[in-house]
DNA sequence: CCGCCCACGC
DNA sequence: GACGTACGTGGGCGGA
């Protein structure tokens, strides 16, 4: 398995937030498993394979496993080599019997674009497995069939071994099981690495990659050029020098490990009522996930270096106009050397405001409340700003184009976040600026392929307030939506108790920062911060909110009993987030995990809509002839290339799909704004 | 290499 | 008296 290392840094951003408790939990949930597992029983097919609880005593030629866990050495399964035509032939033959298998690609490398396949490992029966060794175009194309064939393809991180074959000119076909999406749904807390799956739920240490032997020390070119900085991090390992014999060895034994977690991680979704997440929207979302970070987006990086050499200058002038302010030079980029000028040398206030490590707190909230206090704070704000947009976006996207269609293919991952929503990073094409003037210019950076397109953006319009009236019930809001008020002023209709012609913008303004914290599940000390009002006076804001919107109120006391009775709270279609804190003794951590408990259902489900959306309108654009795409996913945004002459029949049924994807209860109508232009600015 | 601070998006 | 808006990714700093 060549990208172990990639999962590992997937689990690693799955992990990066966890605390004790969860690892606590990790542990123990690991004893318990590895108790009830099984191993290498011969009859792992779908809905019958034993569940964890199971200890699969009878299973005939299974063997139950006390403490230690076993290895390829002591199990001695049987795994056939095919390095010849005839070999490969004869195992295209017996997958043509089979209505399901696993199958495990090998490569070069990790990066998915630079990758070259070697070889294809597949099994579909436990203890057995094949290995078929893939050395040009012509071998790849005996397994086409196969591959676009009706068969479920089961693998671990199918999106690589998708992405690999697609640049080789091979689109396999559905449906899927992913073992990585699968164990995801059923235990988000733990590790989804392969090598521990095996572990923790059948027994058995896998060989190890970095144990094969290699006949010479060369390593692979180009991994330098390799553009996922996380798999980036790990040291490739030459492939090509590993024995044959021993890669199909080491092959052979992933897929048919694989394929036995699939058999034990089956019936789990079923138990954890995730059937319908899983089927429905996570393993079709996964193809088309491959297909829009194949697809890429264009940059025009003429305009990102104009933009770059006008920041560049701002920096320049900024940076000299806070040192000469400041008496002295310093690093302006470090917020430690920027505190002990503010507060420590210039002594801007009396009581500086510290983090938690006892640093003076610079951020910009800090630092505006200060700006009438000295001119040299509006220059450090500006600064700021300008520096951050010129390295994470200016200076770095450039070199994320990829030589072969010098376009940006960013990394979508699909279930790293505790709601259902999707992530992207490297590079990150969901933070792209639009707020401010200055960050706008980048998104201008963001263009159609080429002639005879336009950039589409279709925009779902406050689906989460949408989502939470549906949820709750609650009259007034509903009717809101119904008659397509704007949301905010109807709200501070409603709150202040004035018709909605009479609403000032102060009003909405107020009515607009309430909506999100409710979202959010604010409370009385977060709005008055917000908003900069007395304590008092933001509670006495919720209480009308609540006494306007009951329903509201209602639903998210509901919720949270409900998450504390369960466990869990659950989105529309029944994804689930466990939250193991809600009945901490701890206020604070309880109040975390209480807000999660608020907002997951509701960003949740605004996750599975747009989900079931995407699968929808790539549906759409793959039933006919159709040159345009789907590129990004922004959370409530998809955006596409879309070819001019298709503009007026694609977009009203784009819409349609987007509306019509997850209907809300209670009938609250969903609504879609759609915009077109030369560039992701101009689309909006 | 990693935690921290900060800032970008929804 | 402390703590207090959900969910992410990433750059730069600074200490190990």
């Amino acid at each position: 398995m060549v990208d172990v290392p990639l999962e590992q840094s997937i689990a690693d951003l799955a992990l990066r937030d966890r605390d004790d408790e969860a690892v606590k939990s990790l542990l123990t949930e690991f004893e318990f498993n590895a108790l009830g597992k099984r191993l290498f029983g011969d009859d792992f097919v779908a809905g019958r394979g034993a569940g964890l609880e199971k200890s699969g005593g009878e299973e005939k030629g299974g063997e139950i496993l006390e403490a230690k866990l076993k290895t390829l050495a002591e199990v001695a399964p049987s795994y056939e080599l095919a390095d010849t035509d005839a070999r490969r032939r004869e195992l295209v033959k017996l997958l043509e019997n089979q209505e399901r298998w696993c199958f495990d690609i090998e490569t070069t490398s990790l990066n998915r674009f630079g990758a070259r396949l070697l070889g294809i490992a597949f099994s579909w029966k436990g203890g057995e497995g094949w290995y078929a060794t893939v050395p040009d175009q012509a071998a790849l194309d005996l397994f086409r069939p196969a591959l676009t064939g009706g068969a479920e393809k089961i693998g671990h991180n199918l999106k690589y071994d998708l992405a690999v074959l697609l640049n080789h000119g091979l689109e396999v076909n559905g449906p899927f099981f992913d073992t990585l999406i699968a164990h995801s749904l059923v235990a988000p807390d733990q590790r989804h690495s392969m090598d521990y799956l095996a572990e923790s739920l059948l027994g058995y240490t896998p060989i190890k990659l970095s144990d094969l032997p290699r006949g010479d020390t060369n390593q692979p070119a180009g991994e330098e050029d390799d553009l996922f900085a996380h798999a980036a991090k790990s040291k490739e390992l030459d492939m090509t020098a590993i024995p044959v014999e021993r890669l199909a060895e080491y092959a052979a034994e992933d897929a048919d490990v694989t394929y036995q977690l699939s058999g034990i991680l089956r019936p789990e979704l079923e138990n954890h009522g995730q059937r319908q997440v899983f089927y429905e929207i996570e393993a079709p979302l996964l193809p088309i996930l491959v297909a829009m970070e194949h697809e890429g987006i264009a940059l025009d990086l003429e305009v990102l270096r104009e933009c770059g050499e006008e920041m560049q200058k701002r920096i320049d002038q900024l940076s000299a106009s806070v040192v000469r302010q400041a008496g002295r030079d310093f690093n302006l980029n470090s917020p430690k050397q920027l505190g002990e000028i503010l507060f420590g040398e210039m002594q801007l206030v009396d009581k500086p405001k510290k983090t938690r490590t006892g640093q003076f707190r610079t951020d910009e909230q800090t630092l505006s409340s200060l700006a009438p206090r000295h001119p040299i704070v509006a220059d450090i704000l500006a600064y700021r700003e300008a520096s951050k947009l010129k390295s994470t976006y200016i200076d770095a996207l450039p070199g994320y184009v990829e030589e072969k269609d010098q376009r940006v293919h960013t990394h979508f991952h699909q279930l790293v976040a505790a709601t259902g929503r999707l992530a992207s990073s490297d590079p990150n094409l969901q933070n792209i600026p639009v707020r401010s003037a200055a960050g706008r210019e980048i998104r201008k950076a963001f263009v159609p392929r080429g002639e005879g397109f336009t950039l589409l953006s279709a925009d779902y319009s406050q689906i989460e307030l949408r989502i939470m009236a549906a949820m709750s019930g609650d009259p007034g809001m509903i009717e809101a939506f119904e008659k397509d008020l704007d949301i905010h002023t109807a709200t501070a209709a409603r709150v202040n108790g004035v018709e909605l012609d009479a609403v000032e913008p102060s009003m909405r303004s107020t009515a607009k920062m309430v909506n999100f914290g409710i979202i959010y599940g604010i409370s009385a000390f977060g709005l008055s911060q917000r908003l900069g009002i007395p304590r008092g006076e933001a509670a006495e804001i919720i209480d009308t909110y609540f006494t306007q919107y009951p329903g509201v109120k209602e639903f998210m006391d509901a919720t949270v009993q409900s998450a504390k009775e369960n466990g869990y709270v659950e989105t529309l279609t029944g994804r689930r987030r466990f939250l193991r804190d809600i009945t901490s003794a701890n206020a604070t951590i309880r109040g975390n995990a209480e807000r999660a408990a608020i907002n997951t259902p509701i960003q949740g489900s605004a996750a599975d809509m747009i989900k079931l959306a995407m699968i929808r309108v790539h549906e759409l654009l793959r039933s006919g002839p159709c040159r345009s795409r789907m590129l990004l996913q922004v959370h409530d945004e998809l955006v596409f290339d879309l070819h001019q002459g298709e503009e007026e029949e694609l977009v009203p049924r784009i819409v349609e799909a987007m509306q019509q994807a997850l209907p809300l209860p209670n009938r609250v109508p969903i609504k879609v704004d759609t915009g077109t232009g030369a560039n992701w600015l101009e689309a909006h």
